[in-house]
Parts: C-alpha cells; sequence; structure tokens
RNA sequence: GGGGGUGUAGCUCAGUUGGUUAGAGCGAUCGCCUGUCACGCGAUAGGUCGAGGGUUCGAGUCCCUUCACUCCCGCCA
C-alpha cells in the first residue's frame, strides 16, 4: 500500500462509506466549531471534507495548523446526513473522520491566500507563484492547457504529421520582430538569436523529405507586451505539408480547430466551418482583416444617397460627383449617448487626421426625421433608403465620413478609436 | 520610445476642501462555540501612506523629481 494515500481528494464516494483510508494534501480551508472541526483537504485532485471533534487527541494539534499545510490524514469514510451534503464537490456525499494525521510539510504565514477568488497584482502573483499555481482557477488552466496541447500532439500525429525539435540558439531570420540575443562565447562580439519561429528549420526538414511537419514551438520575440499579450515567449503549433495546395492545408488547420473547441470549450460554436472572407471584401464590408463576427460591423456604402434630388448635403454632394465614396457605420442603440460622446470622437478623428464625421439619430415621430448637426439635410424618403441599405432602426445612430474614411461600429473587443484606426488604414492602403 | 492610470496593514481596498489619534474586509494571534462548507461571535497585534525634495502653521491629500506596477500607442504571426 502507497505510504501517503490510499486515494485521491476526489476519489471517495457513497460506496466507499466505512472504509478505512489515507488522504494526503493541502489544508485548503479549516471551519472550527470549537469542539468541532471542519478540514477541506485539497490535492490535485479535487477536495474532501475530512472531520474531527475533540474527543480526539490529535484535535488541538489540527485546531492550530496553517492553512496550505500538508498533511496525512488516515480515518473512516462516513455518510454525510442529507442536509449537509454539499453538492458543489465531487467527494460531497461522504466526509472523513479523522483517526490520525501527519504533518508532511508545515508553512509559514501566507503572503497571499490561496483559497480565495480575489484578483491579484502580477507582481504578488510571480512572487508566489508556487501560491498562485495552488490556485483552483490557475490550477485548472495549466491543467487545461496540458490537456489541449496532448490533444493536438495526437491528432497531428493520427494525420500523419512527424513532431519535430528544432534548436533554440540559431541565427537571425528575416521576420518583422526584434530578437531575443544571446552572446556567444566562442565569438566575442556575436549574437545567437532566439527563434521567433523554426522557420530555417523546418524548411530544412522539408526538403529533406519528411512529407507533413509539425512542432509545438516555443517563439521568442522581443517586443513590448500588451495585455493579451504576454511578453518574450509564446507557444504555436507550426506545421508544414508537402504536395498540398491551399484547400489541403485549410482542411487540417480547421478540423483540428473546430475539434479542439468542441472538446474543451462549453462555449458555442458559430460555425463548423470557418467562413472564408476574401481580404478584399472584408476591408470593404468590415474595415479590418478580423473583424469581430460575433458583432459584425458592417460599413455601408450610402454614395448614390447623395445623387438625389431631395439631398440637400451640398458638401457632399459636390463631393461625390467629382468622384468620392461616402460610407457609413451604424452605432446601435447609442441614441441615449451624450453629445459629448461623438464630439470627442468626432475630436479624435480629426487628430487622427480625419476631416470630421458627420452623424444623426433616426428618430419617428409621426414621420422619420434625423436629429443631429446634419440631420436637415435629408428627407424622409432618403432617410427610409439609407436605413433600408443600411439596416439600421430608429434610435439607431448614423455616423457619415465623407470622401476617404471607412468607420464601423464598435466590437465587444475593440474600442472605437482602435477601430477607426483600422478603417483610416484601410484607407491608406487603397489610396 | 510616447501617453494615461495606480502605488495606504501580509492580501484586496476606502480615506471628503490640506486639519486632531490613517480605517474596513480577509489573513495572523488569543479566547468562546459540535454540523460547517466564504461557519459564527469577541478581543489583540500589524502602517517609512513607494522613495526623495518642496509649498504650508499643518501634507496620505497640493507641486517637482524618481522608482515600480499597469493599460494604451509605437512595435509585433
Amino acid at each position: 500500500m502507497n505510504k501517503y494515500r490510499t486515494h485521491k481528494c476526489n476519489e471517495l464516494r457513497k460506496e466507499d462509506v466505512d472504509k478505512k483510508i489515507s488522504l494526503s494534501g493541502w489544508i485548503n480551508k479549516k471551519r472550527d466549531h470549537g469542539n468541532l472541526l471542519f478540514i477541506d483537504l485539497r490535492d490535485n485532485y479535487g477536495i474532501t471534507q475530512c472531520i474531527i471533534d475533540k474527543d480526539n487527541k490529535y484535535f488541538s494539534e489540527l485546531e492550530k495548523m496553517q492553512l496550505e499545510t500538508v498533511i496525512k490524514v488516515e480515518g473512516k469514510v462516513v455518510n454525510r446526513s442529507k442536509e449537509t451534503i454539499n453538492s458543489e464537490i465531487d467527494t460531497g456525499e461522504i466526509e472523513v473522520v479523522i483517526e490520525k494525521h501527519e504533518i508532511l510539510g508545515t508553512c509559514k504565514e501566507l503572503p497571499m491566500p490561496v483559497f480565495s477568488d480575489q484578483e491579484y497584482a502580477e507582481e504578488i502573483r510571480l512572487k508566489y507563484r508556487f501560491l498562485d499555481l495552488r490556485r483552483k482557477k490557475i490550477h485548472e488552466n495549466i491543467i487545461l492547457r496540458s490537456k489541449v496541447i496532448s490533444y493536438i500532439r495526437n491528432e497531428m500525429t493520427k494525420l500523419g504529421f512527424l513532431e519535430f525539435q528544432t534548436p533554440i540558439l540559431t541565427s537571425s531570420s528575416p521576420e518583422g520582430a526584434r530578437d531575443f540575443l544571446v552572446p556567444s562565447r566562442l565569438n566575442p562580439g556575436k549574437f545567437y538569436a532566439l527563434p521567433q519561429a523554426p522557420q530555417q528549420f523546418k524548411q530544412l526538414i522539408m526538403v529533406s523529405g519528411f512529407d507533413r511537419y509539425f512542432q509545438i514551438a516555443p517563439c521568442f520575440r522581443d517586443e513590448d507586451a500588451r495585455a493579451d499579450r504576454s511578453p518574450g515567449e509564446f507557444y504555436q503549433l507550426d506545421l508544414e505539408m508537402s504536395f498540398v495546395e491551399q484547400e489541403d492545408v485549410f482542411n487540417v488547420v480547421e478540423k483540428l480547430m473546430v475539434n479542439t473547441f468542441k472538446n474543451f470549450s462549453t462555449k458555442k460554436l458559430m460555425f463548423d466551418k470557418f467562413p472564408k472572407i476574401s481580404y478584399k471584401e472584408a476591408m470593404l464590408k468590415y474595415g479590418t482583416d478580423k473583424p469581430d463576427l460575433r458583432n459584425p460591423l458592417i460599413v455601408n456604402d450610402i454614395t448614390e444617397i447623395f445623387t438625389r434630388e431631395d439631398v440637400s448635403f451640398e458638401i457632399f454632394k459636390k463631393l461625390v460627383k467629382s468622384g468620392s465614396k461616402v460610407r457609413c457605420i451604424v452605432t446601435k442603440n447609442t441614441k441615449d449617448k451624450p453629445r459629448s460622446f461623438f464630439d470627442n470622437i468626432d475630436k479624435w478623428a480629426k487628430e487622427e487626421g480625419a476631416s470630421g464625421l458627420a452623424y444623426f439619430t433616426f428618430e419617428k415621430d409621426k414621420d422619420i426625421s434625423a436629429k443631429g448637426p446634419i440631420g436637415k439635410f435629408f428627407s424622409q424618403d432618403a432617410l427610409a433608403e439609407i436605413m433600408k441599405k443600411t439596416n439600421c432602426e430608429i434610435g439607431d445612430k448614423c455616423i457619415l465620413e465623407k470622401l476617404k474614411i471607412d468607420l464601423n461600429l464598435r466590437p465587444q473587443n475593440l474600442s472605437f478609436e482602435t477601430y477607426y484606426k483600422l478603417a483610416l488604414e484601410y484607407e491608406k492602403l487603397r489610396s
């Protein structure tokens, strides 16, 4: 029998009642009732409630024990009464009556609590990384990553790919990002680069006649961090295939990604197959080559409106006559936004080099009308036509940019400003 | 490299217009409590208010310098 445990902390069930068992783990939480003490014992797998009362000679010793002390407990599995069942944990129908215990590892006062959902600054989390990694969510994330990587390896192997390793010290390769450099001892004044991607090596593998390559490769890039982008190092699935066309590559990646998310996420997938959007279409319709299709922002071309007799917005009409386009975005449910919100966007747009924004809100009393600085230039029919073209509703706001700028409604994960900037970039690309 | 934000107890944070002794929750220590699962109740300890300088009768609070962290821009497959 194993010296430390007969079971893991997620294993015991009703069927184990009356068994003599032993568990080893960390004291996750204590609830001390004075003459009765509950100890939640935690290991990698789960939590088991252990209980001891004052008749046991170890009571006072356990009562004083710090959270996160590592102990082995021996005892008997008992049923919990109906009212005291805890459905939150796997072992919630039973508890372990402690008969004996042994301290396997003591600890000092904790610099940060393990049992807590509180957010902590990165600084403190990294300083006490071993405690951070014990916390439920982080611990689960690490386990998830392990499982995902293992799954991907397995799938790639099944698809006939061979996994390769490539050197970490190399010479610089011509990707865009700055390289991390490592001084060379044997060649003073010269440096190795850490690979941003194993480009050269995988090409070597491919020309050597290995048919399908993959590697879950560390990628080093000496670029500044962002909230969603760790500095320095991350991992990517890198793959190469011989004697294939674009569709063959798509098929592998699409299947792998969809299946990975189906297996490991509870979130609903919008697509079983990746929607395919050409670069040109994406830039025209969304103003970016990575549109957020959960909340797509459509750039509408309403140039035609400015050829109508019943539209009197002369500046735009003139420009349209000389070949300019007018595009607009619709911002949903913005009728209650204060004037200052749009003034700020307008100000920002000007700072970014635009000539300014025009906007109005669609309203309906008896007739459709447009409220806003330029609203008065449009007839009811013209407004109805814009609504039809842009698929917008009463209460939405229509933001126009003459000439050069395409705008989009802000998706959830991008600021309006960022999105606007992308639109500007798009225009640069086109001109 | 540029801009913004933050820095107060071990942790998370509050602190009014510059005004007496800088607070709370969690954690720690001590005491009480036999059915909790964020157990409960009471008490105690714990502070260079990031650091340095300045203004002021008086600075956690205002100003300057500096450091750290963080977010954004630049940069980045």
